[in-house]
DNA sequence: ATGCTCGCTCAACAGCTGTAGAGTCAAATT
DNA sequence: AATTTGACTCTACAGCTGTTGAGCGAGCAT
């Protein structure tokens, strides 16, 4: 069932697995933490193909996190910061590849400040306080501390036995609040 | 001025300036994208000298980061985490090599996890809700993430051009909400 | 059936890594 | 003054890294 014997179909669905291979790795161990050859081992294969398929190991990294995309709308850029939608469940792969290397790649450091700036300029719009930038940068940088201590960092209090639903209730009325109140209402769910 | 002559003094400032250099090098660039050799040139030294004095690299990591270092009251322990004190100042050198890595290696995850889950456990004790775990858990992932957002990742809004005592006044009653209003006034400056 | 195409593996490389052991030379001891 | 000590550097090595180029063998066109 899972043999496609055309050439190009196999060739395309290699590129796949090693994909996915190398965004598992780089979630687990991070950029400088994975070797080529791990990726090629976990995707059954030969290290040059790794090469010749991506170019470079920080090339696939590139396009392991989605580096320059431009935002589909729920990519990396819809998941971890849908802010007051804000998601608890597992980030998907290449979240956890970015994050997991923000702070030892230069590349993923740029990319993720990038990231958060934009947002925090969004979720600043929303509101006309004077100090609502500031205010939205403690919003972004909240959910990132809480997403990397949840799912990195596994404390205790935010594990998976604790349900979802518990943190959100707690969670969003306080993050609403950090915005100004008054801009509770005219931020929905689309951000 | 700088030249004791006695050899044991020697040694102690060689060991000083090579711990110096490693808590720099590993507040850059982490515990794997750090170089023995790397630190010795910043020590000025010999990179075989460095493992002669610590043993091993991670060995030198754990000591740089004070890894199993019991709280003397304002080190790790105090600095990051002095939670309703926030302190946005540059954090010091082992704090920086410690949160550098927490994403990346193993021990420094720990290490991190560790010491969040304890901070937690003390917030929590200043409470009685149900949920005060849960909201104390949240204050202490903020402030990480606020650190991580201001001093790694720079972002725009957090930046150094803006004053601490402006991003101080909107943090703290907002971060004293977060662990439930009546326990605002039981956390004192010591937590 | 024959020749070409090309996805893939094999083998190899140069560079860098952490670390060990021998050697050196000034300070301490006698 | 002669000897011992020990802080330091030099040299070396084995392992792992990303990456390359040659070769093999199965799919394709003829």
């Amino acid at each position: 069932m899972s043999e496609p014997t055309s050439r190009a179909a196999r060739r395309a669905a290699s590129a796949q697995r090693i994909l996915e291979a190398a965004q598992a790795e780089f979630g687990e161990h991070g950029l400088e933490g994975t070797t080529v050859r791990a990726v090629a081992q976990r995707a059954g294969v030969d290290p040059s193909l790794v090469i010749q398929h991506y170019g470079t190991k920080s090339d696939l990294f590139a396009i392991a996190v989605r580096l320059p995309g431009e935002s589909t709308g729920d990519d990396v850029t819809g998941h971890l910061f849908d802010v007051l939608d804000v998601r608890l469940s597992e980030p998907p792969p290449e979240t956890r590849a970015l994050v997991r290397s923000m702070l030892t790649a230069p590349e993923a450091t740029g990319a993720m400040r990038d990231f958060l700036n934009e947002r925090v300029a969004n979720l600043a719009r929303a509101s006309d306080r004077d100090d609502a930038e500031l205010r939205a940068a403690l919003t972004v940088s909240s959910i990132l501390g809480l997403t990397v201590a949840r799912h990195f960092l596994k404390l205790d209090a935010l594990s998976g036995e604790i349900p979802a639903e518990q943190v959100e209730t707690v969670l969003r009325p306080w993050l609403t609040a950090a915005l100004g109140d008054e801009a509770a209402e005219d931020v929905g769910p689309e951000v």
